[in-house]
DNA sequence: CCTTCACATTCGCGTAAGCGAATGTGACAA
DNA sequence: TTGTCACATTCGCTTACGCGAATGTGAAGG
């Protein structure tokens, strides 16, 4: 992955949510869909896109897909540090989280539809 | 600027090119055509990008004009100082400095046709 | 098998970006 | 004021993206 690739992969609102919302955790589709509030297919084109650029990497489980932030060169790894790090208290990515949590602790206790909830990643 | 915009700008590698060149100097477009070697409109209009997004300024001194890394604020200064850090490796950035250097310090000691020569910029 | 669920991909469309080639503009000199 | 120098912009073209809508696919379950 080049570095322009790499910030053209950052160049857009949609993804920069996305790994705003991964972080250090491992997500699954359906709760993006829910905390960005986009349609699926939008959310897995990007997520697609983040894939082939080799941004995140993906675990399937059963029917869930899992996505996670990928192992990155030092010198990536700083420059999407800093990115997240600067998006920390922007409004829409302040929301999104608040709609993450809402989806992973609703009232059903089992988050949406019985998916998998999120969990740090051991590396 | 949005960090998309931001990193919009960074997604293209003459413009990478270009930001590395530029540190913190203030260089003249006839330079940068010399380091590039690219022709001089396309370097004009991606250092015309870079103008517009807000990520550097420019100077006019008589026919010549001068180009220097704007003032960011924080967090989107360190993601370009992560980015330039970045790059400092590259085979291509660091053949530009060659021949950047060469052109300050050609043989007639006048640089390009009598152009001022890249200086530091005071802040 | 056949369905359903979770997700991925394709299609058609409009928009933005990059490039080479040509042209425009503003500053200075004669 | 005419010309030249240093840059900037425009034009025509091609390619890449993003989106909504529709369709495809692979894993469970019955």
């Amino acid at each position: 992955m080049t570095h322009e690739q790499l910030f053209a992969a950052l160049a857009e609102r949609t993804r920069l949510r996305i790994l705003s919302l991964m972080g250090e955790k491992e997500i699954c589709v359906c709760y993006f869909v829910e905390a960005l509030g986009l349609p699926q297919p939008t959310v897995s084109r990007h997520l697609g896109y983040l894939r082939e650029t080799g941004l995140v990497e993906t675990r399937r489980e059963g029917k869930w897909m899992h996505y996670r932030v990928a192992k990155l060169p030092k010198a990536q790894a700083r420059i999407v540090e800093k990115a997240l790090a600067a998006m920390e208290d922007e409004a829409d990515v302040k929301q999104d989280r608040k709609r993450m949590k809402a989806a992973c602790c609703s009232p059903e206790l089992v988050g949406i539809g019985g998916a998998p909830e999120p969990r740090m990643v051991e590396r």
